[in-house]
Order: structure tokens, then sequence, then C-alpha cells
RNA sequence: GCCCUGGUAGUGUAGUGGCCCAUCAUGUGGCCCUGUCGAGGCUGCGACCCGGGUUCAAAUCCCGGCCGGGGCGCCA
């Protein structure tokens, strides 16, 4: 017989013959009659044991441990107490791996555990319902990305990981011992993207892991986190980027919306599909905006994560939305960003921005510099060795059009679309400066 | 890198100098129970991160180490 899920069994008729198999998620032995919980995909399902019925295996049945997998074999029977309408009488039950007692982390334990705990017994964390659900919106959230750029003419590629060189700097670089040679990874597919620009591609994007080697410890940063990616040619400025960016979160999030309602009513969000166009604040607004709610600097005037956070709440009151652009963003800050093209009429001033949601930056990108000579001069701004760049800089020698695109944090528009309290929610197995098993 | 905070049964906690050979819940073992679904009843088991110091007395105070959590910087 084939098995089939917990929630296939609801069509079966009364009476027929079944199997079904999953986790052993309790057991309610009330002397006489034992109820079994059982754990699918799909749902959770009743197995009931009469003592009378099956005397020999009682015993044992009621003695096997939870999170054991077991099938079952029987008779469906319909029923008003069970959430699914019915019950299975078994006819066997066989274990197939029996769980060791006790359990490092209880699956419907009625105790909360610590991130580090859970972590650490992620598997077992992860057969809870509502944390596989995080994962299920995330594949949505995917299907729905690729779905944008198929329909836009981008066409999805895979950058190498193993790299010479950096976007900007060397000191966020993991290093990788690569034969004889001292290389890194990617903590950015930045000058790949450019590079296919070069060759004519026009339109590109990756969704791939990015690597980042800083020190910190926040809510919001991982070690490894997934990039999506995407870079395009022949755009006339950077608002041609935020077009297409705002477009492509419209477009993932409605996506997210229509196939997955019901798993979001489990989170109780209620998802903001943005408007077009969405809210543009350059950064010397920004700054005004605070100053006017009272923010105070120290030293340099920007859009800190305080700032982000008064922005977010600031936008939100005024206009009703979580999502907001930071754009012009001053070269003063943009500095390490040597590729950035900063404006023609006004060099102080990038062509870059951040897309903000709920308080929190999500994208990062604007219009690259394709010009070879300005290229170079900005890169000697920042002391880099040029030598180390020479394949990259080959490409703008031969006819590098005007191009831009993004950068956009998956793992952490996950977080911020369910409102997760910490990054590493959205990540099955997550990478940061202390964690690297499991 | 800087700042704050924490480490007590498998899990989550209470306890901030003697009331503690450590609280409660959950878990787990035994017994009872034929409709449970946070089942119930009786009963047992199980822990103070490591090292040094102060003190008549340390889970508690001090120093060092190790390991978490959070904030900032930075960023996606």
């Amino acid at each position: 017989m084939k098995r089939i899920h917990a929630t296939d069994a609801v069509d079966l008729e009364d009476g027929a013959s079944c199997r079904l198999a999953g986790w052993l998620q309790e057991v309610k032995d009330l002397g006489g009659i034992a109820f079994l919980k059982v754990r699918d995909r799909s749902g959770v399902f009743q197995v009931v044991v009469d003592k009378d019925n099956m005397e020999k295996e009682y015993d044992d049945i009621v003695e096997i441990p939870r999170e054991s997998v077991i099938v079952v074999e029987g008779e469906k029977k319909e029923t008003d107490q069970t959430e699914l309408g019915y019950e299975i009488v078994p006819s066997a039950i066989k274990v197939e791996n029996e769980a060791e007692k006790p359990l490092p982390l209880g699956v419907v334990d009625k105790v909360n555990a610590e991130m580090g705990t859970r972590l650490d017994n992620r598997f077992l964390d992860l057969r809870k319902e509502e944390k596989r659900y995080i994962f299920e919106i995330r594949d949505l959230l995917l299907q729905g990305l690729r779905d944008f750029f198929s329909k836009e003419g981008f066409i999805e590629v895979n950058t190498p990981k193993i790299v010479a060189t950096g976007a900007e700097g060397g000191a966020t670089l993991f290093d990788v011992q690569y034969y004889d040679n001292n290389a890194h990874l990617a903590q950015s597919p930045q000058l790949y993207k450019q590079m296919l620009m070069a060759s004519g591609f026009e339109k590109v994007y990756e969704i791939a892991p990015a690597y980042r080697a800083e020190d910190f410890d926040t809510i919001r940063h991982t070690s490894e986190f997934i990039s999506v990616d995407f870079e395009m040619s022949f755009i006339d400025s950077s608002d041609d980027i935020m077009d297409m960016t705002s477009y492509m979160v419209q477009h993932a999030l409605r996506y997210v919306k229509e196939k997955g309602s019901d798993i979001l009513d489990e989170f109780n969000v209620e998802l903001e599909i943005p408007d077009h166009p969405v809210k543009k604040i350059p950064h010397e607004k920004c700054i005004r905006i605070l100053e006017d709610m009272g923010k105070e600097w120290e030293d340099e005037r920007e859009v800190d994560t305080e700032g982000e956070k008064m922005l977010g709440d600031y936008v939100k009151e005024e206009y009703g939305t979580d999502f907001f652009y930071i754009t012009e963003f001053p070269t003063r800050l943009k500095k390490s960003t040597f590729y950035a093209k900063r404006k023609d009429y006004d060099p102080s001033l990038t062509t870059y921005f951040d897309l903000e949601y709920k308080g929190q930056e999500l994208v990062s990108g604007g219009q690259r510099e394709h010009r070879y000579d300005v290229l170079i001069s900005q890169m000697e701004e920042n002391d880099l060795d040029l030598e180390n760049f020479e394949s990259y800089l080959k490409t703008f020698k031969y006819g590098m059009p005007t191009h831009g695109g993004i950068g956009l944090g998956l793992d952490r528009f996950v977080q911020q679309l369910l409102d997760l309290s910490n990054i590493r929610e959205a990540i099955l197995f997550p990478r940061d400066t202390s964690r690297l098993e499991p």
C-alpha cells in the first residue's frame, strides 16, 4: 500500500484501508485506550489504540518514545473529535527509527528553548510547523523574484564564489587556501555582474551566497547570507534601477501574498505591497527630517541605525508605507564604493540609494561608473592596488555600456516580511562569528 | 573592534552571603485511569560553566578564562 499524507486521508471513504507515516509527536495513554498524535509534513493525524483489540501490542505501542518515526497501517474512521475529522484504527504499527530519550530539544514541549539551543538542534527545531512555515514563505519569495526576473528578460547567472579580490577593501574577506594561492570567498558578485555588462548580457541576476568576515553581532547580520543581485545596461540614470527594484519587490510580494496567504495568516502579518513609485528621500533631506525629530550626532551627520528606525517611523506615519528610498548618498559616505557613479552636476553626491523596509536597509544599489578613466581615479582615491583588478578593469576598455544594479539581502527580506526577531530565524543553518555548526 | 548583559537538571526558570545536600514548570521513570487533545491523579529521577581568591560560611562577592544573548560601528 502506498503511503499517504495526513491531509490526503481526509478524502478517503470511511472505513478505507490506508498507510500513513510520520513522527510520533505524543502518546496519550489513558489506561485502556491510547491516542497517538503522528505528524507528517501536511499535518497531524490521530491513531486510536484500544486495549481490547490490541491486547498484546498495547504496552509496546504506548512506550514508543516521542519523535520516533512510525508507519501506521489501518482503517480510516471518521470522527468529530479530531482536527482533521478522522482517526486511524491501526492493524499494524511499525517503528522505523526509535528516538533516543531525552530529546535535546522538545518539538512540542510546553517550555520554550533559547535560540542557541534551538540552532544547536536545528533539525529538531525545524520539525515545528511554525519554523517550517518561514521556509515555505522564503521559497515563495524566491519563486516570486525569479518569476519577475524571467518576465523582465533577465537571465540568471552564477559567478565565482572563490575569488582573488573583493569588491571593497580587504578587511571583510574570508581567506581560502586555493591550491598554491591565497583566495577569498566572494563578499559580492559586484565585479562579475559588471563584467557581464561588458559582455552584452544587458540584464542579469544572481541569487547566491555572499560572505562577510565582519565582527558583527547583531540580529540582522550573518557571515553567510543570500544576496539577490541584478545588473542592467543602457540605463539613463539610477531612477531606472530604482524603478526596476520597486517593481521587483512589488511583484515578489504580490506573488507571496497570492500563493501564501494561508501561511501568512499563521504569522499574523498584514503584507504591504508597495505602490509605484516608491517614495524617494535624498540623504540630505533625511538628515533634515532627523534633525527636526530631535536627533543629534556626535560627529558625521548620516543616517545611522537609529536614524533608519526613526525615518521608518516617520515615513510610516506621514505616507502610510513601510517602503522608501534614501537617495543621493553623499560621496564622502560612499568613498569605499569605488564603482559608484557620482552625479554629473555635483560630484559630492553619488547615484547610490538604499531601499528601506520597516526601518531597515534591504537593498543597496545605484548606477555604476562605466568610464574607464573616471573609474581609475576613483579607485586611486581609495589607494587600491590596480594590479589586483586587472581583469575587471580590462572590461572597461573595450566597450562598456552605462549600467547599474542592486543587491538585496534575501534573509533580511524574509526577516522583515515576517517580523522575525532575528535574521537567524530566516536561515536554515546560519553562520555567524561564533557558529560554524551545524 | 567598542559597550551592555548572562551562564542553575534534557529544556526553560526561581534564588544576589547562612532560610539551599537549591524553587517551579516542562521532560523522564513507576503506578492508576476506555475519548485524550496544554488530559488528570499518586510517586520517583535529574542541575549551580571552569580555575583561583575573599569569608566561620559562596549558586550568590572579587579576579581570570571559556561560552552565550543584545546594542553600536558596519552593512544586505
